[in-house]
DNA sequence: GCTTATAATTTGACACTGTCAAGATTAACA
DNA sequence: TGTTAATCTTGACAGTGTCAAATTATAAGC
């Protein structure tokens, strides 16, 4: 039941299946959502038959589980690269950060919806290899905002898990009104993203 | 094409058969969610055969809607009733208000899932119906939030619009990193929330 | 009370979905 | 070159939402 045959080795019939139906499946999520996706219009996408599939994948869920893993590590090495601005004030890294987590999540709604969705996590669908993956962007949230904390510029009195976990749901949140449509225009984000700013900020 | 009777008389065949689906509808995507809702299970639940819904519902999105639109009469009539606390200072009753509105979505949420989910907002599969019960609450929220602001219990430098947007994003992202259980566990729901007031009022 | 019109419900059917078992094809390896 | 093992295809099954036509039960008119 191994279903990849390692990592380095990938050129058999179709020359790498596996990664044309990542990218294919990526594609038409990121077009049409995670709901539109079906197996056979992405075989056929991919020039194969409807099945191929099940030879690197255990079943759907388990492409999805991959796709959402991919985009974690851009996830993560996007706002890694993001956080090295040296010369920054730690307000002004605060600022970017939160530009940056909604702008993201705003260009790359139906990914940013498979991985923080509900589907994939409340119903105990993550499999092992996402959670090592997703885990690590917990833990560089919870560092940064430890962070902030440290550097005084957000407030102290609560225990920084707490405080991450409320910060995190506030771009959380943000996010999700923004993709969803629901009571927050998109043409406002910056406004919306500096307002929170100033909430988060010690004094407004 | 008029799918219902009117609103009075309902006693035809089985009696009330839009009242009974929508009611096994809801306990099913209660207990199950959104996804695991079958509409030919459905009606064996009701005792009633696969198409007979579609006398009451132009399709399964419809069912949805009106599962959505009662969901949001009861989340309304709960935050009014929670409302009315007169001998409480303000702060008390922010306070109430976001343990009110966290442990309600913690309570309910598959329906909270499907009422402020992307599903029916995003791709514009929410009607006219759902559209006239929604939007009360959102004003609802939108007055909440600006008497706050008026009382000097928040922040008093960001537009009205703008801090109801950021503030109802804060909720919102709590409610469902706990619903999605997102790197929030449900049993420390209180001391997220106290946290969260504390961010909210002017002074930590 | 009988007939007629109308609404409610059922049955049959269609296209679509995810998934599996068995067979065919092709690459890797001794 | 012959064997093995991986990859891919075809056929099939149960399940889904939805529609058209046929059937049944209710309400209205005389």
């Amino acid at each position: 039941m191994q279903q990849t045959t390692g990592r380095g080795n990938q050129t058999y019939h179709h020359g790498d299946l596996r990664a044309a139906l990542l990218e294919a499946a990526a594609q038409r999520i990121e077009s049409q959502g995670v709901d539109a996706l079906s197996l056979r219009k992405l075989a056929d996408d991919v020039g194969v038959s409807r099945s191929a599939l099940y030879h690197h994948f255990r079943d759907k869920n388990a492409l999805l589980n991959a796709v959402a893993a991919r985009g974690f590590e851009q996830w993560i090495a996007v706002s890694k690269a993001r956080a090295n601005s040296p010369d920054m004030t730690p307000e002004q890294r605060l600022g970017q950060f939160v530009h940056g987590y909604i702008h993201w999540s705003a260009s790359n709604p139906q990914l940013y919806d498979l991985m923080f969705g509900r589907p994939i996590w409340k119903t105990g669908q993550a499999d092992d290899q996402l959670k090592e993956i997703a885990y690590p962007a917990f833990q560089f949230m919870l560092n940064k905002i430890t962070q902030w904390q440290q550097e005084g510029i957000i407030g102290q009195s609560m225990p920084a898990l707490r405080q991450t976990q409320v910060i995190w749901a506030t771009l959380h949140g943000l996010a999700r009104l923004i993709i969803d449509g629901v009571y927050a225009d998109s043409e406002h984000i910056d406004d919306m993203c500096d307002c929170t700013v100033a909430m988060l900020l010690k004094r407004d």
